[in-house]
DNA sequence: GCGACATTGTTTTTT
DNA sequence: ACAATGTCGC
């Protein structure tokens, strides 16, 4: 068969990675050094070579996202989908195996996904019920506590006994979280993996069988994998396995939720002989961005090395712009950006990066200024919408009457008369009786111990979910979705809600059901699965799929647009634009990472990956002054400016000037001879302000002041007697 | 059960 | 500053 085609246009260290010989290979991959590319072209050379089939292979993600990209650019090598393969997220893998062998992971056969939300919910709940002081033990602390041991491998008895009160609660709580888990039929995220592992561990008939199936591994973005995700991976290859494991210790910027850099290395004493291949050619950037990414990384201590070189053009230097406020830091962008569709550039072309999601807010309010579509990436994804829950947590209920965090959700949403004292009693009864709220309902209904009227609010709703299970169960999943919704009273409830909400919310949840209508087992291992296992029907799987993938952020509005996000976010993507906003000490390294060395060198990290994003060119402002939680702050600017040679910058000003530094306002005012940012100024009639902006010039000119009195206003130059302070 | 007021925290995010 | 909770009184 002929392979020469997987080799094309790849260098000389990728077809080194691509056509290796058989055994381990670790990969270190810089930015824009063609990973992927390498990683599929690797897999398709297993295949067409014989080396292995599809059906030996296992490919792990860490996103859905990246998962899609690579089964579709695998399935274009090979000309035939790959079917067999199993590629997927660390999650979603874990997931499969946990609903092929839920008997020997010891789970129930339907059991259900908890999300961060859903979890947070529990574990409030739990602090509740034990009388627990949550401001001494606050609830995402324990959240936080409980996914890091799991993360670590850690059951609670692992735990050593707490020396203090809030060491000994978290473990109580650990302990008391795992039996309300597994009493209600539901894994949380760090769950999936953990068990995966045990299951694997601990059934030697079945990591033979997989074993022996999966002889060849491949993990993307290897410096991302915390504890249980190596540890599962080592022990699903064990000796004959090989593993092409891809990563870029620089890249790693998730050691805050639990990653391990030290992977990377551990790796390769881990695994026999494991072949080291430096992917050091970027394609992405131009040489200035990319020597100046090279420049401030070599601020880290302890990296594996590695240089990125291009052949690229040297392209334009990179733009610094000291901003007088975040507004003004704002505007500029706008005003590049617009610059950049001026010159015939698309919008989509452009990012602008920032530090946390707080910042996105003023750059919002500049580009719907300056009317530049945008999109934001983050915040809420679909499946994560309220009333997209509620809807979720009748179907569960449906699946699955012992699923208590779904039970307490929607017990009395919409209201119906069962408050809290009720929930109290039925809660109290199934802590007592060790049962699932929805049996310990059942049973004080039983015993008739309820006030008449709790007593009828709860048998309505114990009716109607046993009514709309009865009256749905032959029908379609979507039909069976359309359904619930109506009959929950969701609809109702929220149509009550005012303004443009209630009925925002409607629609998505008739955005729900037409998801349900696309569902259609997409996933097709589920369909294997679901044969011969009554517990896992299509309403399952597709709740399954809406934990595990809870969809983008935005549907599709796809019109051309900037594309705002964190820097995290940005992993992974290019853009021949960026702007890297924020470059401010205490903000960007953040104050919460500056004192302690290893987390200030993930901050770097972050910068590196903020720089190399960029293709073509790359503004990096800092604000002078910024409103911040209520209060203006003096700022100075980040030391990862200082960290690019000084030659490599070119400080520019507004207004598209470029050319002279600028530093601060008085030595912009010597060169400029006008007004300028920052400039304090007297109106007859408005009183004192300071100027914020200017455009236009001679007798066009205009400024934007904003007065102490009247706030911010535009005056034409030429008519305004504005009076410099000096 | 809801609206009015107080309190609180406020890095980064996937699954 | 501000949003998102939680608490309290009706």
């Amino acid at each position: 068969m002929d392979i020469s085609d997987l080799f094309d246009g790849l260098n000389e260290a990728q077809r080194e990675a691509v056509g290796a010989a058989p055994g381990n290979l670790l990969i270190l991959a810089g930015a824009g050094s063609g990973k992927t590319r390498v990683l599929t072209h690797r897999i398709a050379f297993l295949v067409r070579t014989g080396q292995a089939s599809s059906y030996g292979i296992l490919a792990v993600t860490f996103t859905n996202k990246a998962a899609r990209e690579m089964r579709a650019r695998i399935e274009a090598l090979l000309e035939t989908p790959a079917s067999g393969m199993w590629v997927g997220t660390f999650h979603g893998i874990a997931h499969r195996l946990l609903r092929a062998h839920w008997q020997e992971a010891g789970l129930p056969q339907g059991f259900a996904i908890l999300d961060s939300e859903d979890q947070h919910r529990l574990i409030k709940r739990l602090i509740r019920e034990m009388n627990i002081d949550d401001s001494r033990v606050p609830p995402r602390q324990v959240q936080w506590f409980i996914n890091a041991k799991k993360d670590e491998g850690l059951r609670p008895q692992h735990l050593e006994e707490g020396y203090d009160y809030q060491q000994k609660m978290m473990i109580e709580l650990y302990h008391a979280y795992e039996e309300a888990c597994q009493r209600n039929g539901v894994v949380d995220f760090a769950e999936l993996l953990l068990r995966a592992l045990e299951l694997l561990r601990d059934h030697s008939d079945l990591l033979d069988h997989y074993r022996k199936r999966f002889r060849h591994i491949l993990v993307d973005e290897f410096q991302d994998t915390n504890t249980i995700q190596y540890a599962w991976i080592r022990l699903l290859a064990g000796k004959q396995g090989q593993v092409f494991a891809v990563g870029d210790d620089d890249q790693s910027i998730y050691g805050w939720r639990g990653a391990k850099v030290e992977n990377l290395q551990q790796f390769q004493r881990d695994l026999a002989d494991v072949q080291l291949i430096r992917l050091e050619q970027n394609y992405r950037s131009t040489a200035t961005i990319l020597n100046a990414a090279n420049a401030l990384i070599a601020h880290n201590s302890d990296r594996l090395g590695k240089n990125l070189w291009t052949e690229g053009v040297e392209g334009e230097a990179i733009r610094l712009y000291t901003a007088f406020n975040e507004l003004d830091e704002a505007r500029f962008a706008a005003e590049r950006i617009q610059d950049w569709c001026a010159q015939g550039r698309r919008r989509d072309e452009v990012a602008i990066l920032y530090r946390s999601n707080a910042q996105s807010r003023v750059l919002e309010e500049a580009m719907m200024h300056a009317r530049i579509p945008y999109r934001i990436y983050g915040g809420l994804r679909f499946f994560e919408r309220a009333e997209i829950k509620d809807a979720l947590a009748y179907l569960r209920l449906l699946a699955n009457r012992h699923d208590d965090p779904s039970f307490e959700r929607v017990v009395n949403t919409p209201t119906r008369g069962i408050g809290n004292r009720t929930v109290e009693i039925v809660r109290e009864q199934a802590r007592a009786t060790a049962v699932s709220m929805w049996q310990a309902a059942s049973d004080i209904l039983a015993s008739q111990s309820l006030p008449a009227r709790a007593s009828n609010a709860l048998a309505a709703f114990l009716a109607l979910l046993n009514s709309m299970d009865d009256n749905s169960q032959q029908a379609l999943l979507d039909e069976r979705v359309e359904y619930v919704i109506a009959h929950s009273g969701l609809i109702e409830f929220f149509s009550k809600e005012k303004g443009e909400k209630g009925r925002a919310r409607i629609e998505n949840l008739e955005e729900l059901v037409s998801a349900a209508r696309q569902f259609e087992f997409e996933d097709e291992w589920l369909e294997d699965v679901a044969q011969g296992s009554p517990g896992m029907d299509e309403l399952n799987a597709f709740l399954a799929h809406a934990a595990l993938e809870s969809g983008a952020t935005q549907a599709t509005a796809d019109e051309e647009a900037v594309q705002m996000m964190t820097l995290h976010t940005a992993k992974g993507l290019e853009f021949p634009l960026v702007f890297m906003v924020g470059m401010e000490e205490e903000l960007f390294p953040h104050k919460l990472s500056i004192d302690e060395p290893g987390r200030l060198e993930e901050e770097r990290r972050l910068a590196y990956v903020g720089i190399t994003r960029a293709m073509e060119q790359l503004y990096l402002s800092h604000a002078e002054v910024r409103r911040l939680y209520g209060e203006e702050k003096y700022t100075r600017p980040s030391r990862f400016i200082r960290d690019i040679p000084a030659e490599l910058l070119h400080e520019v000003r507004m207004g598209g000037g470029s050319g002279q530094p600028h530093y601060r306002p008085a030595e912009a005012q010597a060169v400029q001879g006008e007004l300028h940012f920052g400039q304090q100024v007297r109106h007859p009639k408005f009183g004192h302000g300071v100027v914020l902006n200017s455009e236009g010039s001679g007798a066009q000119a205009r400024v934007q002041v904003n007065f102490e009195e009247v706030g911010k206003k535009w005056l034409v130059l030429a008519y305004a007697r504005l009076e410099v302070i000096e």
